[in-house]
DNA sequence: ACACGTGTTATGCG
DNA sequence: TCGCATAACACGTG
């Protein structure tokens, strides 16, 4: 399930491989992962387009068109979504592999197929296969709600944004309109890297703390993309069903819900209150 | 069979 | 209206 670097990965790819290319076909008739628009509409308004660029903030991108004169193509990866050119993809990690940074190759089920792109060169289309369809494909999103980029937000902004409210410091930093792109496991790993306790109330946090927990969450940020995806952290092969242990320290890990997810923390590590 | 889930958002409550 | 918590969404997987 995508979060930040998988979508960062997907944006990369559609850059290197889609921008450049002209549409010739559209195929829009998922209805939900399309919606509001009804069928036919985003193909109406893109064939004959030009892609001409590739973005992101947090986990939405979008494709520009015709240098900004044409509309822009909106996509979210959701739960399950991947974007797949020819052998190439990026997103949720390969359905049924081992979800290692070994190279991409499957697309999986041709039944998860929800939006494609086809191009006037003939070549390799753009699809969104997503195998829950919580993904979206639309036209001109809406990203006023979104807070700056996780990976980019100053220091005086994460202090500003991060440390305050009463919601525990997980779901703080979750919240895609205080800082965009962090989901449930790179919360985890960043918290854990960062000795800080997902339970604390987000005020309480000092500014050498919320110093900390920028940097840490940058460097897990950098690092899954680097390495392939959240799931390389060094945190989340240890969030199993049993006997989680901390990979630092050897204790026994914390298996709660915060922020309405499934949380590990290292008791030791990561305490609150402070000893 | 059944609970769970790496995301988003409408709804409810104080 | 704000801040926060929860349910619902769709559907594959263990």
């Amino acid at each position: 399930m995508p979060e930040l670097p998988e979508v960062e990965r997907a944006r990369a790819l559609i850059e290197e491989r889609a921008v450049g290319r002209t549409v010739a076909a559209v195929d829009d008739a998922d209805g939900y992962v399309c919606r509001p628009h009804g069928p036919g509409e985003i193909a109406d308004a893109l064939v004959g387009r030009t892609f001409t660029a590739a973005y992101r903030v947090g986990k939405s991108m979008w494709v520009e068109t015709d240098g900004g004169s044409g509309p822009d193509l909106g996509l979210h990866l959701g739960m399950a979504g991947r974007i797949v050119i020819g052998e190439e993809s990026g997103g949720d990690p390969v359905y049924g592999g081992s979800g290692g940074s070994q190279a991409d190759h499957t697309e999986g089920n041709p039944a998860w197929r929800r939006f494609t792109v086809e191009f006037e060169d003939g070549g390799p289309p753009l699809v969104l296969f997503d195998k829950r369809r919580l993904g979206r494909a639309v036209l001109d999103p809406d990203l006023s709600h979104l807070g700056p980029d996780a990976e980019e937000i100053s220091r005086d902004d994460f202090r500003a944004r991060v440390g305050k409210g009463d919601a525990p410091l997980k779901a703080r930093i979750m919240d895609q309109s205080v800082i965009a792109g962090v989901g449930n496991l790179l919360a985890d790993e960043a918290l854990w890297r960062a000795h800080l306790s997902p339970i604390r109330p987000a005020a309480s946090l000092d500014d050498a703390e919320l110093d900390r927990l920028r940097v840490a969450l940058r460097a897990a940020t950098r690092r899954a993309i680097k390495l392939g995806g959240v799931h390389t952290g060094e945190l989340i092969p240890h969030r199993n069903r049993k006997d989680g242990i901390c990979p630092s320290c050897g204790a026994e890990m914390v298996r709660e819900t915060v922020g309405g997810r499934t949380t590990w923390w290292c008791p030791v590590e990561q305490p609150w209150p402070l000893p």
